[in-house]
RNA sequence: GCCCUCAUAGCUCAAUUGGAUAGAGCGUUUGCUUGCGGAGCAAAAGGUUGGGGAUUCGAAUUCCUCUGAGGGCACCA
């Protein structure tokens, strides 16, 4: 917004610098952390200690970036759009014109509007993979996190200018379906799943897992419908489609639900065969060591890297020949690569699987494609239930995503028969599925990706204080000023009056919008953008109480409607990144 | 045994990436509606940033060490 003037200074200060021959290094400006304040802020203690060192003199830095400050302060010629300098403690702080400021940003939200705050085309291709559901497994709010993280990120990187690719790997192969295969085939031939399919699926999972364990017979007779599978034969095959299907519209819905889309699908099963010819290729190339029958396929990476007890050793196909996920891996690396000639690629999976992304990478690596350096796993940590459990379906610890949406929208819908008990039921549905969402949705994205969840009904349920709701409210209240205003926003005007605090923090917290987003893409990290919608929406509320709109005077009034307007804009853009939408009302 | 995370107010989490006075929410106590929507606003109380050391003008943030919690380490995904 204001780097134009920020680089006139910086070569100012710099000119300074040199005339009284101070080593002048980089200059990073940061705001003026007093609210109230607009400016920006520079610190010459780096200067001071830098330039002391360099003479061999013993002094007091504080003392002497003081010093500095309030010479570079003295010299600095100002344009229009700043108001004052002083120099505090070490400290260079350049006020900028509250009039000039604040139109500024209030004009550039409301010029942009949803467009508000997106970086400049970056030119690089990222593909993002999340999700990765396994078919004929349940769905449940373990898996919650990673889809919502995922599309949030994806939503952060293309605001910030990137070209996104969302790519969705669905385990559509593997252990698990063959036994959930087996014991279909052996206790529910001809069943059809009823309901909710992805929970049906899931229970007839947990039940295969419980019968494996149980029958002493299971285990080979499984190993037979995998030997089944490997050689295609025709039952199997027509078998494993039909169900398969059944998880993937199970799966659509759910997506649908959530508001999540995908650009490309990858399927494991179409990963397999190519795996196989991977696994071929490393052992021809002496990467890998083939004992079988008696052992798996493995890639010591240890040896092979010189490292001890750091890659440990990758296991890439079975003695049985059938394929493991590090095989499909492999193929499914090179084929985005191939395919889309990325400039990233990023893995968003949980964090137990550091070591094995590691190993992936590191085997690419080896077999020389070059772009394994830009290779991302984007680790994030699992939502567990109260008491450190960690959800499982076979132990039948978990919560089911349905059952928890169903919830979350009851009792938001409950708080809408309340507040607005004349909408039309249909709105009220619609406003209440909004307000749910958005609070599961907020309430994974506000902390920060290395932090567990401890997922519990209360809190996951509760709607006020730092949550989705309270953002989207402050957005509802703006919305409803601007209604009883006539709809019209006033043309871009003056600033004719002395703006309160509350107002100058208002401004200040939108105008941070487009460096939050950059911040958050570089860092993949949406509780960035998460903490500064919460943070809008307090000043909002605050300036809300405080400063009249509608009833004060012409001028004040039309300034005043932008602003609200803009609030809304800047809320509405945030929680658009975090994948929530902001009800009209509520 | 090796490696990776995490530890900040009673609880759940922040902290502009090494800067000025460590901030929110929940909970507790107390106020605010003849004002644009009270899913709101204001105030109070609550802190040796797990312990110790080092680097630095400056450390919640970097390094070392100890303690505690969780996770990973050969045919699950």
């Amino acid at each position: 917004m204001f780097e134009s003037e920020q680089k006139r200074i910086e070569t100012q200060i710099r000119a300074y610098c040199e005339a009284h021959d101070l080593p002048v290094g980089d200059i990073s400006w940061s705001w003026i952390p007093f609210s109230g304040n607009w400016g920006i802020s520079a610190s010459f203690f780096q200067l001071a200690a830098d330039d002391s060192r360099a003479k061999g003199l013993k002094v007091n830095v504080p003392q002497r970036a003081q010093e500095i400050t309030h010479g570079i302060a003295k010299n600095l010629e100002l344009s229009e759009a700043f108001e004052r300098v002083e120099a505090v403690k070490g400290y260079l702080n350049i006020y900028f014109s509250n009039k000039i400021y604040a139109m500024r940003i209030i004009d550039a939200v409301l010029s942009e509007k949803e467009r508000y705050g997106r970086g400049k085309s970056s030119g690089q291709r990222v593909m993002m993979e999340f999700s990765q559901p396994n078919t004929h497994k349940a769905f449940h709010v373990g898996h919650l996190r990673n889809v919502i993280l995922g599309n949030a990120v994806c939503n952060i990187l293309d605001s910030a200018g990137h070209d996104v690719i969302r790519a969705n790997y669905l385990g559509d192969i593997g252990l698990h379906v063959i036994k959930w295969m087996w014991c279909y085939l052996k206790y529910h031939n001809g069943e059809m799943p009823s309901g909710d399919i992805t929970r049906w699926m899931g229970d007839l999972y947990a039940e295969a897992s419980r019968r494996h364990e149980d029958e002493p017979d299971a285990e080979g007779e499984i190993r037979a419908l995998f030997a089944r599978w490997d050689r295609r034969d025709p039952d199997v095959v027509a078998l494993w489609e039909r169900t398969r299907q059944w998880s993937l519209d199970g799966f659509d819905e759910i997506y649908r639900t959530l508001n999540v889309k995908f650009d490309h699908l990858y399927f494991e099963s179409e990963v397999e065969d190519s795996g196989k010819e991977i696994v071929d290729e490393l052992i021809a190339k002496g990467l890998a060591v083939d004992e079988r029958p008696e052992n798996p396929v493995v890639v010591k990476l240890d040896e092979l890297c010189g490292t001890k007890e750091k890659y440990r050793v990758l296991v890439v196909l079975r003695s049985d020949g059938t394929s493991l996920y590090a095989t499909k891996d492999l193929s499914l690396a090179i084929r985005k690569f191939e395919e889309f000639h990325l400039d990233r690629s990023i893995y968003v999976i949980d964090v137990r699987q550091s070591l094995y992304m590691q190993q992936i990478f590191k085997t690419l690596e080896l077999m020389g494609y070059p772009w394994t350096k830009n290779c991302y796993h984007l680790a994030y940590e699992i939502v567990n239930l109260p008491g450190n459990v960690t959800m499982s379906s076979r132990d039948g610890t978990v919560v089911f995503l349905q059952d928890l949406l169903d919830e979350a929208t009851a009792r938001a819908l409950k708080i809408v028969e309340e507040k607005n008990p004349d909408l039309e039921s249909e709105t009220k549905q619609s406003i209440a599925h909004k307000v749910a969402l958005g609070a599961l949705k907020y309430s994974m994205l506000s902390r920060d990706n290395t932090k567990i969840v401890t997922f519990d009904w209360e809190a996951a349920l509760d709607f006020n204080g730092q949550a989705a709701p309270y953002i989207q409210y402050a957005g509802v209240r703006a919305n409803s000023i601007l209604r009883k205003a006539g709809g019209v926003i006033p043309e871009p005007l003056a600033l004719e009056y002395e703006l309160t605090a509350v107002e100058v923090e208002l401004i200040d917290l939108i105008s941070r919008v487009p460096k939050e987003i950059q911040r958050a893409a570089a860092e993949q990290k949406p509780l960035f953008i998460a903490n500064l919608a919460f943070d809008i929406a307090q000043a909002f509320n605050n300036f809300y109480r405080q400063c009249p709109v509608i009833q004060a005077e012409p001028q004040v009034r039309d300034f005043r409607l932008r602003l609200a307007t803009a609030s809304r804009q800047a809320i509405v853009n945030c929680l658009a990144l975090l994948g929530i939408e902001t009800p009209e009302v509520m």
